[in-house]
DNA sequence: ACACAGCTTGCAACCGATTGCAGACTCAAA
DNA sequence: TTTGAGTCTGCAATCGGTTGCAAGCTGTGT
């Protein structure tokens, strides 16, 4: 049916040697034969047959990526990153959704593996033994999530909650609840660490809630929680925990921002759509997933060089990890403390 | 690295070749020796190498995904659906997204068609005609979409239409504002189609007011103009737009649903988080991701009755043809109609 | 004892590319 | 004219499977 490498040569008048390496290294052949092959190929269409050259080369020309939820806007627009950018360097993506199971990560990377040259792993729900066993036998990135001698990208989020709580204080809040996700997750350790350390930094107090789903069910069980602590503000572990408490303070008669304001985490396209449109941290989604691309390109290019960096002495954030940062965006769900002092 | 077949062969004592008939034709060889090599694989964990066996076989065992934007609710459901029951058939899926841009359709298309076996267009924006010349010379499977001669899965706009306008009909209301979203598209047209005639069977007034890109912006384009044409009821494209309205008809001091009550379609995970919470008709996302996965696979095992089946004496809705049903889930914007008679 | 059918198995070609090696050719220097 | 270096090109092997064909073996009927 198409064109093989054969039809090229014959019609060029050549060897399909000759042809594969006017291809692949033009500097090889002579001027007037690349001329001819040229032709003949755009004469004929003819586009190299990925299965064959995989086949003797070793390369697929296509990374994996895993995701816990696709339905969920943060790793949509993850997904949307890599998937652009891995175009433009001629690269397929093979996508795959863990439905949020964290024993089905370790199974379906195995599986990826063996058809692509690399896997990106986004937010992975996996222990840090497991990840360290899958990085061994396949090169990966991590995105969302740093770990010992893997390369990945990560989020300032430390800087992020840190504007977070210095806006809130600016506002006269002093006593901020903090709705952490998932215990396990890298995300909610980082960012709890954050606020704390913003929260001392400007002396305001910083009192955690607990452990939530990510979703917006998580965040309607934590409002009353956050209500009892007698806080004014609330930093939600995401937007979609954040929209989820907008949801409940609403039901329970509460007013954002008038008893309390509310900032979320992530910029999803929902949170400038809620009522009152939120206040939240951005984090640069695509730009992760394109980074994370460029990233697993270069490891897989130079190998030994890639690892040596992510790996000598122990320094983790070697050239191979990427460090992006949040931006927080002022919409309305976050005015003044209210002046009535809460119970204290 | 990986064991090969011959390695297997070795290990069990056998020729490759047995090895390769014991896994895909058992009944050819001896019970005993399917048992030795069945030993050796799983002894050296063996899995043939997927590119190694389409060049022979010419099936990659891979599907390609063409959406028009990873980011849209929507669609991220519709691959979710594709991607889980992809995996449960051992094919891996090719994710693509056009940034709804039509012209990058085609190309995109064509580029995924030499890897993959079959490619599944989500709403395609392309013209009747390029999709017949796509279709010509690669299997395709449309959602969301009719054409004559292709297969494909959409849904009963019709039936779910009536049902919105029957709900409102009940609720009162007798002038209903209709916002389609774009011109070209194939949903807008059949939404709108089954908006008229249900309208006129329940003896309601159907106004529509336009066209609209398909988004949260589209709807707070359209609200004015909805709010002009003195309908007590509107139906949108699709959620987010609804989304929209709902936006700008709270920002003119409107009440939903008591000023004008709002229906949207696609119930996706935001429309329960509206305030109000929206009026919808559901409808099954991931099941048309589904649907179209086994359409495909159908097609490639057995191109022949397939494509006789769905091209038939120009019968479209063959075998190979899914429909889905829309579901009218009723939240809060929608309610009785105002007493006061809208100016006539 | 022989022929023949039926069941298993192996040989070898092949899918479409890439690449090490060697041969052909050009041209300059001796 | 011969030699040698340098450039360009082709041959043939190879990647890891699949499959048509033929050969080996067993068992049955004559």
């Amino acid at each position: 049916m198409a064109a093989t490498i054969r039809d090229v040569a014959r019609l060029a008048g050549v060897s399909p040697s000759t042809v594969s390496r006017a291809l692949s290294l033009p500097g090889m052949v002579n001027a007037a034969t690349r001329a001819r092959v040229a032709a003949a190929v755009d004469q004929l269409g003819y586009e190299p047959n990925r299965a064959a050259r995989g086949l003797i080369t070793g390369r697929t020309g296509t990374i994996g990526l895993v995701v816990p939820d696709l339905a969920n806007p943060f790793f949509a627009s993850v997904t949307k990153g890599v998937q652009a950018r891995a175009r433009r360097h001629d690269v397929a993506v093979f996508v795959a959704d863990t439905d949020e199971d964290p024993a089905a990560e370790a199974g379906l990377v195995r599986a990826l593996s063996k058809q692509v040259d690399g896997v990106i792993l986004c937010s992975p729900r996996a222990g840090n033994d497991e990840l360290a066993a899958i990085a061994q036998d396949t090169t990966v990135v991590l995105v969302n999530r740093a770990a010992e001698g893997i390369p990945g990208v990560t989020y300032d989020n430390e800087g992020g909650m840190r504007q977070a709580v210095a806006h809130l204080v600016a506002l006269g809040h002093q006593r901020i609840a903090w709705v952490g996700g998932p215990a396990t997750s890298w995300s909610t350790q980082h960012r709890g660490l954050g606020l704390r350390n913003a929260a001392e930094e400007l002396r305001a107090k910083l009192v955690p809630v607990g452990n939530f789903a990510p979703t917006y069910e998580g965040g309607m069980a934590a409002a009353d929680q956050v209500i009892a602590t007698g806080a004014t503000a609330v930093v939600a572990y995401n937007d979609l925990v954040a929209i989820g408490l907008l949801a409940r303070l609403h039901a329970r008669g509460l007013s954002v921002p008038g008893d309390l304001s509310v900032v979320g985490v992530d910029d999803i396209a929902m949170s400038s759509m809620a009522r009152p449109a939120l206040t939240t941290v951005r984090l640069p989604k695509q730009e992760a997933g394109r980074i994370a691309v460029e990233l697993l390109l270069t490891m897989l290019d130079d190998p030994e060089s890639a690892a040596a960096s992510a790996g000598a002495h122990g320094e983790l954030r070697g050239e191979l990890h990427g460090e992006l940062h949040g931006e927080l965006i002022v919409r309305e769900s976050t005015g003044p403390a209210p002046h009535t002092q809460p119970s204290e």
